[in-house]
DNA sequence: TCTCCTGTTTTTGCATTCATTTTTGGAGCC
DNA sequence: GGCTCCAAAAATGAATGCAAAAACAGGAGA
């Protein structure tokens, strides 16, 4: 395959990039490719609604149709594309009103990763909760975007973590993913009194966690991801420019 | 193929069996093939860590590998089934923790829906709940298993529609899907205390309902789904045979 | 100029084929 | 009797081939 990050025999076989991955068969061609072409699709290198076409494909990474149709399969129940029968793959348009269904269901999520993690968190993870907390108030008080939304995604994912939940954890990542197609490269600037909300949620967020307040934190957790879709659906309504000042993969929002 | 329900060329595309499908594309042979293969692993045809052969299945379904292959992986997605590289497809086993893992998110999600639907609800729905709320307590003191799962799952899944939200709706479902595996056939007479239980939680949830608190029928929910993951793991634990009195599209739980 | 029809090209869906890997069965040996 | 090793058989992973459907292009007719 020409685009994938390959092994090269001699290496180890997991490279080094410290990102964590999911643990799906990566020894797999058609596994290779359902990752490669995930990202590909979150990265947001095809427009909404755009054709998926096969032969393209194939060539850009260099196998033959049939991994590529499996792969193409998977990902369309995982919500990336839709399959139209004998007319191919589209990637699946991104409405606002989809935007707002699956912020809804990741708030959900979420809530309910606090609550868990309540439960079970243990001190060195509300520790490191809390070193990011605090790296992330240091981004916040620079403006330093690109900085705050690392952390923030960490912290959100570290809650997660924390739930010790692997069929959340992956139901939740695979949402994510959906989501991240759109290009959120927002000014927060422009919504500074939002990002200031942001970060006295986080603060009582914080704080409901070291007191191991599940229902709390739950309430905090998704009332914090309805504010966030305000913001994503206004920046996501009025510009499709974005300012694209950040990398893609740091496309989360406040 | 042979098990299908085959689509005669003359008859409308939808046969009128009033049963409401997934919206999935059932033009396509793979899409068929989907749909059976799930139901036919759903059902517990095919027991915990069972390999799933290819070439069995592709006579028993009738096509070829290609699409039998499509469909496996998605399968695998869904987390029904685990694909190991050059080994072929198994069924994924349902351990306990598993089963817990799966209560929980399912409770998560179900508080969420809750959530939702008190801000959405109509009185036709309401009145719905009602309806089966009432028909479930006549089984109830009927002693009826039958009926009252079935008004049972109708109500979790009439909460659900609620909330109108397609995509909480068929993660819902497809984690739904993973748990059904189990037999449950709980002879909840032996848990009577369970059962009564149940059904004052089910009173609780349509109060909270009708007085549209979203707060509290999600709490309700998440709390129930609780109690109903310690009986089912406690008739998991406890026995594989089940009484299977039940038909297997009802096992569902308290 | 627009619409509709038709023949061609492209693309998709599925079956088949080929290369590898795993599994199986048994012979030989301890 | 049990273990190891090796070869045959089977199963999997991927590529190719083929029929059918859809997209496209061009021209006739209004």
């Amino acid at each position: 395959m020409n685009e994938l990050p390959h092994p090269v025999p001699g290496a180890p076989a997991t490279p080094p990039t410290g990102e964590a991955e999911r643990p799906r068969a990566p020894a797999s061609l058609h596994g290779e490719l359902l990752v490669a072409l995930r990202d590909y699709i979150v990265e947001g290198n095809l427009a909404d609604g755009a054709r998926v076409p096969e032969r393209d494909l194939c060539e850009r990474f260099g196998v033959s149709r049939t991994p590529l149709r499996e792969a193409l399969k998977v990902l369309a129940s995982e919500g990336l594309i839709d399959l139209l029968p004998n007319r191919g793959a589209r990637i699946r348009p991104l409405r606002p009103h989809d935007i707002h269904e699956l912020f809804d269901v990741m708030g959900g999520l979420e809530a309910l990763a606090g609550r868990l993690a309540c439960e079970k968190v243990e001190e060195a993870e509300i520790a490191e909760v809390e070193r990011l907390h605090y790296e992330m108030y240091g981004y916040y008080l620079r403006r330093d975007l690109h900085g705050y939304f690392r952390c923030n995604q960490a912290i959100h994912l570290a809650i997660v973590a924390a739930a010790r939940n692997a069929t959340l954890d992956e139901t939740y990542r695979t949402l994510s993913a959906r989501l991240r197609r759109t290009r959120y490269a927002a000014n927060l600037d422009q919504h500074r009194d939002r990002w200031g909300q942001a970060m006295r949620e986080h603060e009582a967020m914080l704080d409901a966690l070291r007191r191991r307040d599940g229902r709390e934190l739950s309430d905090i957790l998704f009332l914090h991801l309805r504010n966030k879709q305000l913001a994503a659906l206004d920046v996501h309504q009025g510009a499709s420019d974005g300012a694209g000042a950040l990398p893609q993969d740091e496309t989360s929002v406040a």
